[in-house]
DNA sequence: AATATGTTTGTAATCGATTACATCGGTGAT
DNA sequence: ATCACCGATGTAATCGATTACAAACATATT
């Protein structure tokens, strides 16, 4: 039950000041070669272990970062996490998880995490803040503490990482009318998602451009997760006439509109070309496996971490805000095939 | 760029001590009505918010939890976190997440997140710690501020949160058995595991009990990852004698192994019932959807969060340590059923 | 009236590091 | 010999709260 080392006990050991013991811990150069050592073998000795609470009060740091997502449930983002710590952990900073309804819930603000200590800095996950909320981050002095990614706030320019949406949607919808299909449904993500709006607005143009109508009534509500796909399945088997193909705004709403149409026979890819978004570990290992457009989510999480570090090194450079556009990539499988007239 | 407020400047506003001040906030019971009313008043005014880097040095507390993860990168336990978010948040506490891998590959310690006053709870969900980072936990005065989840320590006595997973894999090798099914596989998770061995034996047992001999060469190694489903499903297909059914370590092996049976046309479950466990929300929507062992994911977080922190306020109680083992429940959808020879 | 008791508040120590500033010895230049 | 300068170290202030202890006052008890 022996209590806690701190510095002092170190210093008695090493025979020199605390302050020189700190020095030798955080700025080994200031210190002559034979005290350092000296420090290094009393600190072994002791079993010392610099308390992060002190020091944080004392440097007003944390070394933590904050990363807010909009629901902590959905899996896609299982990797991006992964990818965020394996850049944060070597670097020395504990990884603060929250998620945006439970942070207003418990009537805390989210620049509190600044303010208070908790947190030197955050990753945002959440494109759909509520306007104060959003107000309260542009005016942060800690603005350059922040970076959003996956989804970005419309009406600032914070440094973001995000994958190709547009581009994205448009190969995707390339890719169906490349097989021959003119008839083509879109199901969105939720409603007032930057996302959502990327993808459904490259999804119209993409068939403007093509010469192809755009039929509203198969443009289907959806909110990225999988009731929202079986949900569209239904409606589009009642329809009198159905589209050929369905661009689908995630892998989860795609999996679920495959299986509630093979419920009924409607069989994919020969009666419906599907092609969803994310390339989830599982699109691979669907039956049929999944079309999708990749999203590098390891890299994402990777790329916003680092960003975020720079940016925190160099304080004062309140930079050209960057904005990283990862590539996607079209995963052809086997949910898409031509339109079955052009078969016969 | 105002200088955030201290409780000083409250103080001043209020017409108060410091020490009034903090104890009108957080225990509010011992000050006057009015003084209470007045400092409340001056908060407001103020905008004050107490700095937590000073006040976890002073209590020498964190209120932030951390929850070790064997891999953050696996879905599984997104729904578990959220689980563990909704009961922390409300009670004031943080989330930090850390991987197992991690904390040693940066030479850091479990057992300082205590010491350092990063953290003062801890949910493990790794019941495969090395042998040495164990016995730290063990020993460690902090023992009742730990809990396991899902994975447990073999010899040691933590409290613990876990599914049934005996009961579980019995159940499923049951449904198998009750279908008609003799020949049953079973994959299973990573060597040394503890859910691998206790969903092992169980099947063991099972088979045993009903007079069923256990062939070995239907026991094939998996890790709960997609990819060992599909090595398994070709391990399988190349055998002269196949089983008739496969009961399935996680819900992911049975997904890759269905997806690598239906490209060689082996129907599921016509020709080879498929039970899984886990219930991954696409379990319902998989094709065909997948017959299961439900956990109850985000009732399990929920559980050892609420178990961490009932502990920790009554400290003094080194109590017996409560094991929770939670409700699996058996989902029949398409993915099982009798054997082809019964059918006929 | 004197004393005990309880309530409310203030003063100052405290948590354990970091770091501004002071000190000291040594080196080289004048 | 004197001074300036530099590197290494020590002393003590500091971060911003909480809380032990003391003080002041009110109320109840004898």
């Amino acid at each position: 039950m022996k209590k806690s080392v701190k510095i002092q006990d170190v210093a008695k050991v090493a025979g020199v000041s605390t302050a020189t013991i700190s020095r030798a811990l955080s700025n080994p150069s200031v210190v002559s070669k034979a005290t350092r050592e000296a420090v290094l073998e009393a600190v072994k000795v002791t079993g010392y272990r610099v308390n992060r609470a002190a020091r944080n009060l004392r440097t007003q740091k944390s070394n933590a970062i904050l990363v807010l997502l909009p629901d902590i449930g959905n899996p896609f983002f299982s990797q991006i996490l992964q990818g965020i710590q394996t850049v944060l952990s070597p670097n020395g900073f504990s990884m603060l998880i929250a998620e945006t309804a439970q942070i207003s819930a418990a009537g805390e603000h989210l620049i509190d995490y600044f303010n208070d200590g908790r947190a030197d800095g955050m990753i945002v996950f959440d494109g759909g803040l509520d306007r104060d909320v959003a107000r309260d981050l542009i005016e942060a002095p800690q603005r350059n503490q922040i970076v959003f990614a996956c989804e970005w706030l419309d009406n600032a320019d914070f440094p973001s990482v995000r994958s190709a949406n547009r581009r994205g949607a448009v190969e995707a919808v390339m890719h169906l009318i490349g097989l021959g299909h003119t008839r083509i449904a879109h199901i969105t993500g939720p409603k007032g998602n930057v996302l959502t709006d990327a993808r459904h607005e490259s999804f119209v143009k993409t068939l403007e451009e093509n010469n192809i109508p755009v039929r509203n009534e198969w443009v289907l509500d959806g909110d990225f997760h999988l009731n929202s796909g079986r949900v569209a399945a239904r409606k589009i088997m009642e329809m009198d006439e159905r589209p050929t193909a369905v661009f689908c705004a995630s892998d989860q709403i795609a999996c679920a509109l495959i299986a509630e149409f093979s419920k009924c026979s409607i069989k994919v890819p020969e009666d419906m070309a599907v092609i969803g978004f994310d390339d989830i570990e599982l699109a691979e290992h669907f039956v049929p496996s999944l079309t999708t457009m990749r999203q590098d989510r390891l890299g994402l999480g990777r790329q916003a971490a680092q960003i975020l570090l720079s940016r925190m090194m160099n304080d004062s450079v309140i930079s050209d805000s960057d904005v990283i556009v990862m590539d996607v990539d079209l995963v052809v499988r086997e949910s898409t095939a031509p339109p079955k007239n052009l078969l016969s």
